[in-house]
RNA sequence: GGAGGAUUAGCUCAAUUGGUUAGAGCACCUGCCUUACAAGCAGGGGGUUAUAGGUUCGAGUCCUAUAUCCUCCACCA
């Protein structure tokens, strides 16, 4: 028997260990269809937040509902525990930079302290109850995975995809990298505004506005929109930058806006994308005035050496001093950082490898129209993106930690040379490449550079599919049945997906996308570290509330919605598990001598809750089809509360006495909740998997485990009007409300009521009457037939005291 | 500035895709210890579905504006 008290604390225990020791969520191919699915590896370098117990949850309800409709489930994990983030992490800890470390020391502590983390996620997401198969554990810097990395890269290269050239990148000043379109955010900052006096080669002076004066040593030329009439008669000229002496060209262009600042601008090498277009344009010289580590490097001899805000006072101050300065304006203004220390970008020309990816959006857009979008609207999300991608994907990263370019350049003639697929995997620090070059040198400089995160997490089916492996899942995972990911990386993790699928098989990576939206803190504003609302730990949520709570939820709110954290939610899940655990005992004591046969001899209220139960699957089936799950749970608990309060309710004195009502009546009831329990306990798993194993293994016995069922359609076909039950459900609910208003308990005989109905609710009141007097309580009906579909009660006379009966 | 989403009870969310009286939970009020559950049950109050038009026999749902909020992107001179 079920205990009095569930307590999840143990049973959760107990049920993971029984799913692991008995690998039931282990994937083997076999004849059933795959439906595999592509998850994010989470970066162990952050926490895990409660948003991503929301989004993994989501997925994961997925995998277990596509078990239950009988799919072999593909549901791999993994870890992404490459790059950057990685290293910040280790220098954290360490309280020291990478490079006071030392590459190969750095690199061993990237991997010891990564792999600490993921052992803590990984009992984590255990805990939450992620069937996932761990064997097929995979981590974005193991040596397959940097295998396949190479491969993918080399691929790329033989596609003439790839290509190495010296040319703009954006620059991160602190983390010493180039870095992504992809990885800026945007900032807003207060700033100033400072009003220069330049002069032009005849000597009239203008005033060009700036934030950021310490590039006027860098600086090229002087912009105007040509239709500018207050300055377009500059154009033409010279102008001669204040203090430092220098002469530029003041070109005309259509860019330029006219009301913004002076409409004057300046262009350096390089302050912001324009100057580079500009620069590219108009063929510009090239200035460049910082070091990489954020200072002014030797060529500016007054400020060299200082740091860029430095230089941006001391060059400010000798504009006053001079009297060039006009004034400075405080604004608040918006600056592009990198998302991953949040510092303000710079821009920097070196060589680096390229992915041509502007030569092929409409391929990308193609593909994108080729997948499911759920929801919908999502698709557009990443149609914006694509259409708006400026620059190719620059994916060399001047770091230490991640994948290696299986590169080499020729000390002679600075031809690169390529390993081998055979070398893979490859470092070419400390690995040689197999031939020598074709001007016959074998001197070779190795490429330092690594990878960028995204050019291997761009792999995840590949890595999934073990490409290229000698036993390997290619022909089951291309594509994959499915993309789980929150909004925010539609353009990043998705769309490089989608580019890496496109060049190395022209195909779409998966057959389906869902997103999921973002969870808020209390007043609707998204969590992050900044803003310090992340007040709750996973992991004390669970072993507060249980998991199955915690995926309550977790599963609430509709596809790519940001949901707002709430404890509400959780009090409400509580309930309905306790609810769920207390009507099972309720059950399995009425079922202690059940046997099932074959029966057809329904009740009129066993019939109709049947048949509400397979309208209800039905719509359940469409949501979860859809990816839906929060609307699945939402119709389930709601015909699973009126399951129990009106259901059970009339069906339960049949299960008492059926020296009463008869063994028929009784064994038709034990049949119906035998059949419906286990719909609904089926029903329930995706959401709650361990209590429902619970009940499942204690009342259905002899089953290896609930979430290797299979959801079969309950193959009844009654001719019962759902809706003439719902109304008797009404009388019911009419002549308890009546009790209640009367401050009686529910059990209180009820003398007689009058009731009038039409013919055709008169038939079913017929065929049910026993269970609604012995629900109701009561001794005499009085019934009238008449026309209208409605019905009437009009006296109830309810024994009591001092009450006399009540006209309703 | 561009794209997308949202706006329904005091709060958090539904509403079978255009169809009867717009539903749940929380909170509030009133009862009820009822052989699963008081962590429960039965009731009650609470709504001009953001605003203004339009289409339709019929609009929370569709179309057009407006307002407010959120997310992503772009503005960085």
């Amino acid at each position: 028997m079920l205990d009095n008290r569930y307590d999840f604390k143990d049973k959760e225990n107990k049920w993971l260990n029984y799913w692991n020791n008995n690998k039931v969520y282990d994937f083997k191919q076999d004849k059933r269809e795959v439906f595999s699915i592509d998850t994010p590896p989470p970066t162990v370098s952050g926490k895990i937040h409660i948003g991503h117990i929301f989004s993994y949850s989501q997925t994961e309800m997925i995998a277990r509902y596509k078990r239950l409709r009988g799919y072999n489930v593909f549901y791999p994990f993994g870890f992404d525990d490459n790059g950057l983030p990685s290293e910040r992490l280790v220098e954290k800890e360490c309280g020291k930079k990478a490079s006071e470390i030392g590459r190969e020391e750095f690199s061993k502590l990237c991997y010891s302290i990564t792999d600490k983390y993921e052992e803590e996620f990984r009992n984590l997401f255990s805990k939450l109850g992620v069937s996932t198969d761990w064997n097929l554990l995979y981590k974005t810097v193991s040596p397959s995975s940097i295998k396949i990395s190479q491969l993918s890269f080399l691929d790329l290269v033989n596609k003439n995809k790839a290509y190495y050239k010296k040319a703009p990148a954006l620059w991160c000043n602190e983390c010493l990298t180039s870095i992504a379109q992809a990885e800026l955010e945007t900032k807003t900052i207060n700033a100033n505004f400072n009003y220069i006096n330049f002069k032009s080669s005849d000597n009239e002076v203008f005033t060009i506005a700036t934030t950021r004066p310490e590039l006027l040593p860098a600086i090229v030329a002087v912009f105007i929109n040509p239709s500018d009439k207050k300055n377009n008669h500059l154009i033409g000229k010279k102008a001669i930058v204040p203090t430092l002496n220098i002469e530029v060209p003041i070109i005309g262009d259509e860019k330029v806006s006219i009301d913004k600042g002076t409409g004057i601008v300046m262009c350096c090498t390089f302050g912001d994308q324009t100057d580079i277009e500009w620069w590219n344009k108009y063929k510009l010289p090239l200035k460049n005035i910082f070091t990489n580590d954020g200072c002014i490097n030797d060529s500016v001899d007054k400020y060299k050496g200082m740091k860029i805000k430095e230089a941006r006072e001391a060059i400010i101050s000798d504009l006053d001093n001079n009297g060039y300065l006009e004034k400075i304006e405080e604004i608040e203004h918006e600056v592009q950082v990198h998302e991953r220390c949040g510092k303000e970008i710079e821009y920097s020309i070196i060589n680096q490898w390229f992915i041509n990816i502007i030569d092929n959006k409409e391929k990308f857009i193609e593909i994108g129209n080729s997948i499911k979008w759920h929801p919908e609207y999502m698709h557009s999300r990443y149609n914006e993106w694509v259409n708006n991608v400026a620059w190719d994907w620059c994916i060399s990263r001047q770091r230490y930690f991640g994948v290696p370019f299986p590169v080499w350049y020729c000390s002679k003639c600075g031809k690169p040379i390529f390993a081998d697929e055979s070398q893979l995997p490859v470092n070419p620090l400390i690995d040689k490449p197999n031939s020598k070059c074709e001007c016959g040198s074998d001197d070779f400089i190795p490429e330092k550079d690594v990878m960028d995160t995204w050019a291997t997490s761009s792999l995840t089916p590949l890595i999934n599919m073990k490409y290229k492996e000698e036993s390997n899942y290619e022909n089951i995972l291309n594509p994959m049945s499915l993309r789980s990911n929150a909004s925010e990386i539609i353009r990043t993790w998705d769309f490089y997906t989608i580019v890496k699928s496109y060049y190395h098989f022209c195909n779409k990576p998966w057959e389906n996308v869902m997103i999921s939206g973002f969870v808020m803190a209390d007043k609707g504003e998204k969590i992050s570290k900044s803003k310090g609302n992340n007040k709750f730990e996973p992991i004390d949520l669970i072993d507060t509330y249980s998991a199955d709570v915690v995926r309550y939820w977790a599963g609430s709110g509709r596809l790519g919605t940001d949901i707002l954290f709430s404890m509400d939610t959780l009090d409400r899940g509580k309930k309905l598990v306790n609810k769920l655990y207390n009507v099972c005992r309720f059950i399995e004591m009425h079922l202690v001598d059940y046997e099932d046969k074959s029966f057809d001899n329904y009740e009129y209220f066993d019939k109709y809750i049947i048949n509400k139960y397979n309208e209800m699957e039905k719509q359940y089936i469409k949501y979860m089809d859809d990816y839906e799950v929060g609307l699945g749970l939402n119709i389930l608990e709601k015909f699973f509360w009126n399951f129990c309060d009106n259901y059970i309710e009339i069906v339960k004195h049949r299960l008492y006495r059926p020296e009463e009502f008869k063994n028929n009546a009784r064994y038709s009831g034990q049949k119906t909740i035998y059949m419906i329990l286990y719909k609904l306990l089926q029903n329930f798993s995706p959401f709650f998997p361990f209590i429902t194993e619970e009940i499942f293994q204690e009342i259905y016995k002899n089953n290896k485990s609930i979430h290797l069922t299979e959801i079969k359609k309950l193959d009844f076909n009654f001719e019962n009007n759902i809706e003439n039950g719902d109304q008797l459900i009404n009388i019911v609910s009419d002549i308890r409300g009546e009790k209640t208003n009367k401050n009686v308990s529910l059990k209180t005989l009820v003398e007689s009521i009058d009731i009038s109905l039409s013919n055709e609710l008169n038939i079913a009141f017929e065929e049910a009457i026993d269970d609604l007097k012995a629900t109701l309580n009561i001794n005499n009906i009085n019934k009238n037939i008449m026309e209208d579909s409605e019905y009437m009660i009009k006296n109830i006379v309810i024994e009591s005291n001092n009450e006399k009966g009540t006209r309703v």
